[in-house]
DNA sequence: CTGAAAGCGCTTACAG
DNA sequence: CTGAAAGCGCTTACAG
């Protein structure tokens, strides 16, 4: 077994109380006395136990995340700025991996509070009814990053998709395009792919460029969903000038399929994408798309929880990050 | 406060010790009285206290893992793997980024220690000496991922490094290749690339391709690094017909510098990489690599944790998972 | 400045 | 089949 508090105490001759004093730099103990301490704690190899720590203080230091995927690189960098900012301050995370299915969301939830976690980040692009449930019968703070909510009940930290996808149709529009087709998630419950459809349909509306409803395509967030899009685009579709698709790795894999079927990107036709992955500068084309701050909405995200914890009030639910539209070479200026 | 098992006995009209007993489906309860305290339950809303449980039971069901990175990509799909397996089995893994510096892998050492887990996933390149000293002094499980350890002393899963590099460098040699550059890791203490060195230069003596020492340089693996790297090797150095990069990432960026600098590849160089990203199948000219089974190597780190825990043997202490040698479009056959 | 004791919310050996 | 009680390893109010 380990050794204990209580065997850090007879080798320093004092009382556990004392030990424990030291170990949380509690002032008032004889510097003499602390010292004997601190060499039997160096002697003994004492670790303290956080769980026991934990089930005393009622707090844990730990946060719950969940995210639909660990392995799709968009999420990771969110990930990345939680936890750099937990480590700051002390927090780890248990991260579980929900595919952004309600079954699992509701799942990981509840091992969450089970675990006594002192806060829950749900990074995802949408939330469900039970979930919503959970979180309001509970009084864990939640943090939602990257997806907001759309009753504002919930603290939240995302951009503005609706105007990210206004704003990079109106990039579109402007470059002469008026036959755009719309690649979106088929997981119709994404709140986030319904805020950008709005901005998307805003901007056609206010440009006056028809919305033919055949354009839209559900597939995958994956190059290889992006791909499958494009092979049904072109094979049962009259051709539009220019796609948005709502997702980098989704607009790479169209551009491939074009390009397999002889088309050059952008001189053929035009796509963006969205989210900024670090590839798609790289890729070639460069993609056109929305930049959106990941790493800061992990790190804001994981900075509110712990406001929130230390009874710092909120000023506003949903934080609002900037986008930005990032030009690059998938976009062919056109008449 | 929340709702405790003893207010569920109390609700039930039994003792605490009952109810823990139907909590945890221990047989010898009369069916009415489970009724009686599932009811409870069901009403109170209870919901188990885990780390209540945890220290009573000195078991967390947790697993720490350390990583240097979780927003690159290579090692996401590994922790995808670890925590697939995690859910099946009811534990859960507290993530921490290590930027592979010895300071933190110590810290977040202890950090798990103190924290209770059963066990401990250490992914990354290398181990450190104040590592391995923690390692062996304290009794927690602990497996590594993606990297071996030189001395055969810990658990591990990993490819054969030196084989696989030598299996690449073969290749290449192959097409005809004697003029052979080497991007590595700019972190000297990597057991892996050194492993790979070994392979590339087994590779080199056993088809008597004379290595050029000055042709080694080393970098970040990244896609800048790679580009950064190119650079160097351009304006400093006779060319070589071929380049053995460490890393996909490594070797994306230094196709592109080596197209911002008019030259084709695979035409005027050869470039291969290593780990087969998901994007280099993509990625024009598509990258000529070693995959490695990322997934896989967190899987069945999880799994050999779970088996020590649970008292299983463990026939080996180091699982060698394949690599496969993936041909595409980034090396040419010269002579 | 220091210690004895209660208590955090569970599980389980023991007794009945 | 069920309950009272001890104990997991800490922290801290209370007393001295």
């Amino acid at each position: 077994m380990n050794v204990k508090i209580k065997d850090v105490a007879r080798e320093a001759n004092v009382s556990v109380a004392t030990v424990s004093r030291v170990l949380n730099n509690i002032p008032l103990v004889n510097d003499e006395t602390k010292k004997r301490v601190v060499d039997a704690i160096e002697r003994t190899g004492y670790k303290p136990n956080a769980i026991a720590r934990s089930l005393k203080m009622q707090k844990t230091n730990t946060f719950g995340i969940m995210i639909p995927d660990i392995s799709k690189s968009y999420y990771t960098q969110v990930v990345r700025g939680v936890e750099d900012v937990c480590n700051i301050y002390d927090y780890n995370i248990i991260l579980c991996n929900t595919d952004s299915e309600p079954a699992k969301e509701e799942k990981y939830f509840d091992v969450f509070i089970e675990k006594q976690c002192d806060g829950i980040l749900f990074i995802g692009k949408g939330l469900n009814q039970g979930l919503i449930n959970k979180i309001e019968s509970t009084r864990v703070p939640v943090v939602l990053g990257a997806v907001s909510d759309s009753m504002g009940r919930f603290n939240g930290v995302a951009i503005n998709n609706e105007q990210a996808a206004y704003d990079i149709t109106k990039y579109l529009i402007e470059c002469g395009h008026t036959s755009i087709a719309f690649f979106t998630d088929e997981d119709e419950s994404s709140f986030v792919a319904q805020e950008r459809k709005k901005g998307f349909l805003r901007a056609l509306k206010k440009y006056e460029v028809k919305e033919n409803p055949i354009y839209e395509l559900k597939g995958k967030y994956s190059i290889k969903g992006g791909y499958d899009l494009m092979e049904e685009l072109l094979t049962n579709l009259e051709r539009p000038t220019a796609i948005v698709a709502l997702n980098d790795e989704m607009a790479m894999g169209a551009i491939r399929r074009a390009e397999d079927a002889g088309l050059k990107v952008p001189d053929d036709i035009s796509i963006v994408g969205f989210n900024n992955f670090q590839i798609s500068e790289w890729f070639r084309p460069g993609i056109t798309t929305i930049a959106q701050p990941m790493y800061d909405i992990g790190a804001i995200s994981a900075r509110i929880l712990i406001k929130i914890i230390n009874n710092y009030k909120i000023d506003e639910k949903t934080i609002t990050v900037p986008h930005e539209l990032i030009i690059r070479d998938s976009v062919k200026t056109i008449k």
